[in-house]
DNA sequence: AGCACTGTTTACAT
DNA sequence: TATGTAAACAGTGC
């Protein structure tokens, strides 16, 4: 489910209950989650303390005393910090016990999510994380000029291009949406057709509208549930992603898919 | 009932 | 290398 607001919510609560707590067992109910040899998995993170939650793009790291644990949601993971006997049901699919009667349980009705550890020095030079490309929110100078030739070197559909989580991560189906409306610019267009200025825009939006994301929990719509049982309130602000008519000239809004993604825009604003 | 959707990413084919 | 497609999986809505 998540975009980069909605993973950022989501340590933003996960790290006021975690810091600091033991990991004494590690009980994996279906192994797919874990994107490595489940025992090594469960050898390098048994007893061993949560000392910090970060975030890069739509990743959780999971700072140990010693080591990382990688953790990507994908659509529907959720994480619920309850009592060892808080919850119970066919989606729990990993379960952190602790040393306090509490334990994190990792939920995904579709399975797609993914759950891996790393050694700190491996953490930026391997894969999920080797490729990521910059996190607007975590990145206190963006380098337009770097982001110019890395979307004027592709030939695909600008959408495409920032789906692609090695150019600017964070960014998923809704928040693209919102941040090409912002810019103007028609989603359709080729990477490669865009200028320094586009570009700029792109950026910019990207900066604004995830900040103003977070700032309100993130987005909740259709019939998901939120990562955490508190629903994000920036549906309503949400200015084409699910909407019919364009706010700025009221024209109706397109929507088609680009790249099997449904895309809203306005062909009118949007040039 | 059956099919087409779904806030993601990656492996594989071309 | 670049790009498009299918797959991982389960639930919902038409």
């Amino acid at each position: 489910m998540p975009e980069l607001p909605e993973v950022e919510t989501v340590r933003r609560v996960l790290i006021k209950d975690l810091v600091n707590l033991k990991i004494t067992d590690v009980i994996i109910k279906y192994d797919g989650i874990i994107d490595m040899d489940n025992d090594l998995f469960k050898s390098s993170v048994i007893g061993k303390t949560i000392k910090n939650i970060d975030r890069y793009g739509k990743y959780l790291i999971f700072n140990l005393n010693e080591g990382n644990i990688i953790s990507h949601l994908r659509m529907e993971g959720k994480y619920f910090y309850l009592p060892n006997d808080g919850i119970d049901n066919k989606h729990i699919h990993v379960i952190y016990k602790f040393d306090n009667g509490y334990s994190l349980f990792y939920q995904d009705v579709r399975k797609f999510g993914k759950m891996i550890y790393k050694e700190n020095n491996e953490l930026f030079s391997t894969n999920p994380l080797k490729n990521i490309g910059i996190d607007p929110i975590l990145t206190k100078k963006i380098d337009y000029r770097l982001i110019y030739d890395k979307i004027v070197s592709r030939n695909v559909a600008i959408k495409t291009t920032l789906l692609d989580q090695s150019i600017i991560t964070g960014l998923g189906n809704i928040y693209v949406d919102e941040v090409l409306f912002e810019a103007k610019i028609n989603p359709h267009r080729p990477s490669n057709s865009m200028s320094f200025e586009d570009v700029k825009h792109i950026c910019d939006a990207s900066v604004e509208i995830l900040s103003k994301a977070i700032e309100y929990k993130g987005t909740t719509i259709r019939s998901y549930t939120s990562s955490l049982g508190v629903e994000g309130q920036y549906q309503q602000f949400l200015k084409v992603h699910t909407k019919k008519i364009c706010s700025i000239c009221k024209s109706t809004l397109n929507c088609d898919k680009i790249n099997g993604r449904t895309t809203y825009y306005c062909e009118n604003c949007e040039r």
